[in-house]
DNA sequence: ACCTGAACACCGTTCAAGT
DNA sequence: ACCTGAACACCGTTCAAGT
């Protein structure tokens, strides 16, 4: 018998394209090689077609991230530590678990920062955090606008570190912030020349929690804590 | 007499190069086009040479990015308010002035998400905010820290708002969020479900308003209004 | 030192033509 | 309906060669 002909380019059998196989290959490709380099085109490639045909399952490489992400959000723990604990530890860590998953995959961190997540996984977040506001006697107007607050500070957070991580890899350490708050004088910025060490200072996931904090304290003050009240609109 | 040569493909005299001719012509370029057509090619042209030249001023695209940004910092308005107003409301004003400034330039508000404004403009405005939570009575660490969650804020609020307009211009305007939280349903999703209209409801200037509001209330609050003693290092 | 044309190694998206 | 090769209209950056 004659030898069964390799498929093009001797890449392993085609499967039929899909959405859920162009989604499960570009999370490979963005684990092994970042979003830089997870293009249509090589991302086509290792599809083994060409980068036309992604087009008839994804209007444009933003809806392809956007889908990117909320995959990506399956991993994040909703339940990420015992019922027992307070309600502010339990949000820390759900929002700490979020980050976390960002932090896993810096430059998709970047992304999501203009790509709310409203896909079903992105949803069961915002459900978790809505409850867990509600739970803690956040009112709802504060509850609805806070945990869009909580989630936008925790994934540019979430950003910044990998934004920062790709410059130590680039071997450009050198952050401009340092060198500018260096060269800083007394007299002409006292503020920023007493803090300067203090405005650098602290281990990410220290600053991180702290700065939730600051927005649940925030919240639950009894001047901020209550949005204007024509916008509380609680339907159901 | 003969006519005298024309310039290079007819474009005005030449003048010679320098980062502050760059900058100039990149503001005009970033106001008429917008930055995804601010390329280094397409400046480079507007300056009637090529792309090569630009890096003989700027390592690459993104410190010249960082220029543009300080040049643009210069238009906030550090005192944007009567003297005689509460310290709060004063530094609300600034940070609306800055996120002003970002809104007249939605793609830089963008950009200035990853790119900590460490130019002369950018420390200015760091120390009129830290001098304001400072009068304020926050203490020193968390007026550091503070300092850097406020801006970011404002930061990432106009570019938010920035991607909205260029989405309203493209005709994109169904914004995904708004289709899935039409489709929640109220047994799977409830606290989404009854806080649907909520979420999205509210004029960008007053949510922005109180989400500084939200900061300042938790950056004043005793529990979460000091940084761990270890990271306060006053100098000076 | 400053400047440049040309080249290198890519992009996202569209479209006419195929199956 | 789904898929594709080829084309269109671009990118940032480098480098050898000029002045």
């Amino acid at each position: 018998m004659s030898p069964e002909p390799v498929s093009r380019r001797d890449r392993p059998a085609k499967m039929p394209l899909s959405r859920g196989a162009i989604v499960a290959t570009a999370l490979n490709l963005l684990r092994s090689d970042g979003l830089d380099r997870l293009t249509m085109r090589r991302l086509a490639a290792a599809l083994n077609t060409g980068a036309a045909s992604l087009y008839v399952y994804f209007r444009n490489a933003e809806q392809l991230h956007g889908a990117l992400l909320d995959e990506l959000l399956g991993d994040v723990d909703l339940a990420a530590m015992d019922p027992a604990a307070r309600w502010q530890d339990r949000l820390a860590a759900v929002l700490a678990s979020y980050a976390g998953v960002l932090f896993a995959y810096p430059s998709v961190a970047r992304l999501s920062v203009f790509t709310r997540p409203s896909g079903p996984n992105g949803l069961r977040l915002l459900e978790a955090l809505l409850g867990l506001l509600r739970e803690g006697g956040v009112a709802p107007g504060a509850a609805a606008w806070g945990s869009d607050q909580l989630l936008q500070y925790a994934t540019v957070t979430a950003a910044e570190h990998g934004v920062r991580d790709e410059m130590a890899a680039t071997g450009d350490d050198t952050s401009d912030m340092w060198q500018a708050l260096a060269s800083v004088k007394a007299d002409e910025l006292p503020h920023v020349y007493a803090l300067r060490d203090t405005l650098m200072a602290g281990e990410e996931g220290e600053r991180f929690r702290w700065g939730v904090d600051v927005l649940l304290a925030g919240l639950l003050d009894a001047r901020s804590g209550v949005v204007p009240s024509a916008h509380v609109m609680v339907s159901g």
